[in-house]
DNA sequence: CGAGTGTCCCTACAATTGTAGTTGAACCTT
DNA sequence: AAGGTTCAACTACAATTGTAGGGACACTCG
C-alpha cells in the first residue's frame, strides 16, 4: 500500500480542519482558517495541491461544480505515523520515556489521572 | 533569555551523540557515528556548524589544539522543547490525549505499567 | 456586452535541510 | 623540502517548506 504521506506543519493544520469538516473548497477552507492562520488564498491552494500530490486529500465537487477536498487518510493513522516518528527520533524509540516525559511535565489533574490510570491497566489485559 | 535552537532531525542525531559523550572532535564524532549514520566527515561538520550557529553547542580545545564540541544546552531542555512542540502540533497542547495515544498505541510491560502508574501518582501530589 | 469575481494552474523565491566537494593553511614524515 | 594527513572554512546543490503572485477562463451582474 501507499505509504503515508510526510505532512509539513502547516499542511497539518489544513488536514486538521479537514478531519474536522469536509468536504470544504478551497476558498471555504481559506476562511475556516482566516481566524487562526491569517493565509491568504492561494497559500492554502498551494498547499491543497501538494497534499493531493501526496495522497493525503482527494477532491470532489459539490454542487456548484467547485473542487471540494476531503482528508484520503484516516488523522488515527497519521498521529500514528507521527507519533512513531517523534518517539523514534526523541526517545530512540521507547514509549516507556516518553510517557515519563510527559506524565512528569504536563499537569495533569486528578481526573485525568485516575482516567490514565485506567488505561494503562486495561493496556494490559488483552 | 535567547530561545531554543530549532534542531533539525540530522542535527539532532550530532546532538544525542554529544550529550552522551563530549567533548569531541569532528573527526571523533564522526567515528563514533559512522555505525549508525554512514556520514562524510564534511556532512558531520557541516552539521556541527550549523549547530554552532545555532547557539546548540560550543567548542573548546584538546590537548592537541583541535576545535572540541560540546553542547551549550541540556538534553531535558531541548526535549521539553521538542515535546511541547510535538504535543501542540499534533494534539492541540493537551498532554491527556498525547498520552492516552501513547498509552494504549504502545505495548507495554506490567511492570512499566505499574511503573508509570506510580510517576502519575507522584505528579499530582506536590 | 464589458467588467468584476471566483477558480485553477503555473511560477516564484527565500530559508532550511541533507549531503557533500573544494581549497587552503598547517603539521608531520620521510 | 616535497608530499601526505588534518582541519577548518567556504561553496554547492537538490528537495522541501512557507508564503505567495500572475494569468487564463468562466460566470454573473449591471
Amino acid at each position: 500500500m501507499p505509504s503515508l504521506p510526510d505532512i509539513s506543519e502547516s499542511e497539518w493544520t489544513l488536514m486538521e480542519a479537514l478531519w474536522e469538516s469536509s468536504p470544504q473548497t478551497a476558498s471555504e477552507l481559506t476562511k475556516t482558517l482566516r481566524p487562526t492562520m491569517n493565509w491568504a488564498e492561494n497559500t492554502v491552494r498551494t498547499l491543497l495541491t501538494r497534499l493531493l500530490g501526496k495522497g493525503a486529500l482527494k477532491t470532489g465537487e459539490n454542487a456548484s461544480g467547485t473542487r471540494t477536498f476531503e482528508p484520503a487518510v484516516k488523522r488515527e493513522i497519521c498521529v500514528r505515523a507521527e507519533g512513531e516518528s517523534f518517539m523514534q527520533r526523541i526517545f530512540g524509540g521507547a514509549a516507556k520515556p516518553l510517557l515519563v516525559h510527559f506524565a512528569q511535565n504536563s499537569k495533569l489533574t486528578a481526573a485525568e489521572i485516575r482516567e490514565l490510570k485506567k488505561i494503562l491497566d486495561q493496556s494490559l489485559k488483552p
